[in-house]
DNA sequence: ACAATGACCGACCGGTTGGTCATTTTAAAA
DNA sequence: TTTTAAAATGACCAACCGGTCGGTCATTGT
C-alpha cells in the first residue's frame, strides 16, 4: 500500500541545488534540461515531477543560492567586532568586494540574476529578489552609521542621510566590481575603496575630531 | 566578364547595423538568424556570406553600436561650456545617467555586451571594448579634475590622484545605473548623484575657498 | 505471493535553431 | 543579344530545444 516515500521537499532542494550547480557552468541560456538531468545524475522526466518548467526551476535554483548567502554571515563576524564604526563600514566594504572577487560562483550566480531579470522582468518582480538581496548590506550600513553618530564619530545629521548614504556605497561597491569583472588589471581594488572611504569620512565625521576644528561651509 | 560590383565593406556594415537593430528588440538569444534576415530585409544565406556565424554577426553589430554613441558627444556640447569644472563634473554625470536610463536601446547595448562579455570572454578580450567604452568617459573626468587644479578650485594633489578619482566617479555611476535599473523605484537617482558629488567636492575642493579655511587633518 | 502505489525514467514529440547550398537573379562585358 | 560570374536567395537540414507520457521499478501492506 506503501511505496519509498521521499521527502519531497528535500529531493526537490536538492534538485534545485544541483541545477544551481548546472546552470553555474554556462549561464541558463546555454544550460539545457538535459544537460541538467545528467549533472545532477536524475532522469529528465523527474526534473519534471519537480518543476513545472525550466524558469521555475531556475528561479528555486536561485532561491538555494540567496539562502547560502545568508549563511556567509559568520564570516563575517570579525568585522562586526571592529570598535571603530567607520573602520568597520571600511573593511567590511573590502571584505565584501573582494569575497565576491574571489568567488566565481557568486559572481555567476549574479550574472545569472541579471540576465534572467533582463530576460523575463516579470517574473522577478514579484519575488522582490532585488530587495531581499540588498536590503540586508543596506541595512548593515545603515546602522553602522546610526552608531556612528551615537557615538560623536559622525556627525548628527548623518542620521537623516543614513538610508541615502547607505544607497550610495552600496552603488559604489556594486559599480567598482562590475569594472573589476569587467577590466581585471586595470585598477587596484583596495585601493579604489579606500580612496572612496577616505572621502565619505570626509563627508560623515563630526565637526569635532583629533587634530582641529572644521569649518563646513 | 564583371557583373554588380557591390562594395562589400559597406553591405557589411549594413548588415551590422541592421542586425543591431534586430537584436535590439528582443536580446540576442531570442532573436533567431531568421527574425534577423527579415528584419534587414536581406535574405539568411546573404548574412552567411559577410559573417560566418551568429555570434560573428552580434560582434560586428556591437562595434557599430560603439561608433554610434561617439556621435553623442555632441549631445554633451553645452555641459562642456559650463565654466566650473566641479558643475561640469555634476552635470556630465546627471545627463549620462539619465540619457543612459531613458534610452531603452543604451540599456539594452549594455546588457548585451554585458551577457557576451559573460558568454564568450575570450571573444571580448582582444577587442579590447571595455577599454574603448569606458576610456573616453574617464578622460573627460581626468581633464576636468585637471583644470579644476589649474583654475584653483580643486587641491593641488588631485592632480596626481586624477585617475583613480574617475575610476571611482564611472564606478558609482554605473553601479548607480545598475540599482536603479534592478529596482527603479527605490531612490531618486539625481538626488544620489549630487549627494555623492558633494561628498566628492569635500574630498576635491582647495584649501583656500569662499567661506573660510579649511583644516584637513 | 501479490497487489498497490509513488518514484523514476528516457524515448519521443512538435517546434525551432544556426547553418548550407543548389538555384536564380542581376547587370556589366562581349 | 548573349555570355558570364558575382550576388542573392530561401528551401532544406541535422541537431537540439523544452516538455510529455506510458511504462518500469522498488517497496510496502495484506
Amino acid at each position: 500500500m506503501a511505496p519509498i516515500l521521499v521527502d519531497k521537499e528535500k529531493k526537490k532542494r536538492d534538485i534545485a541545488a544541483g541545477a544551481l550547480e548546472a546552470f553555474l557552468k554556462l549561464g541558463f541560456a546555454r544550460t539545457s534540461m538535459n544537460q541538467v538531468a545528467k549533472h545532477i545524475g536524475v532522469g529528465k522526466g523527474t526534473i519534471y515531477d519537480y518543476f513545472k518548467s525550466k524558469d521555475d526551476l531556475v528561479i528555486a535554483a536561485f532561491e538555494v543560492a540567496m539562502e547560502g548567502s545568508h549563511a556567509d554571515n559568520e564570516a563575517f563576524a570579525p568585522i562586526m567586532a571592529i570598535e571603530n564604526p567607520m573602520e568597520r563600514l571600511r573593511a567590511f566594504s573590502v571584505t565584501v568586494l573582494e569575497t565576491y572577487l574571489n568567488s566565481r560562483e557568486s559572481m555567476q550566480i549574479g550574472i545569472i540574476m541579471f540576465q534572467l531579470m533582463v530576460e523575463q522582468p516579470e517574473r522577478f518582480k514579484h519575488l522582490q529578489i532585488i530587495q531581499r538581496m540588498f536590503a540586508p548590506i543596506r541595512q548593515f550600513f545603515v546602522d553602522t552609521l546610526l552608531e556612528g553618530v551615537e557615538k560623536g564619530i559622525f556627525r548628527k545629521d548623518v542620521a537623516e542621510r543614513a538610508e541615502k548614504i547607505a544607497i550610495n556605497i552600496v552603488a559604489f561597491e556594486d559599480g567598482l566590481l562590475l569594472h573589476k569583472f569587467l577590466d581585471p588589471d586595470y585598477f587596484d581594488l583596495r585601493e579604489q575603496v579606500n580612496q572612496f572611504m577616505d572621502n565619505l569620512y570626509l563627508s560623515l565625521r563630526s565637526e569635532t575630531v583629533e587634530g582641529g576644528i572644521i569649518n563646513w561651509i
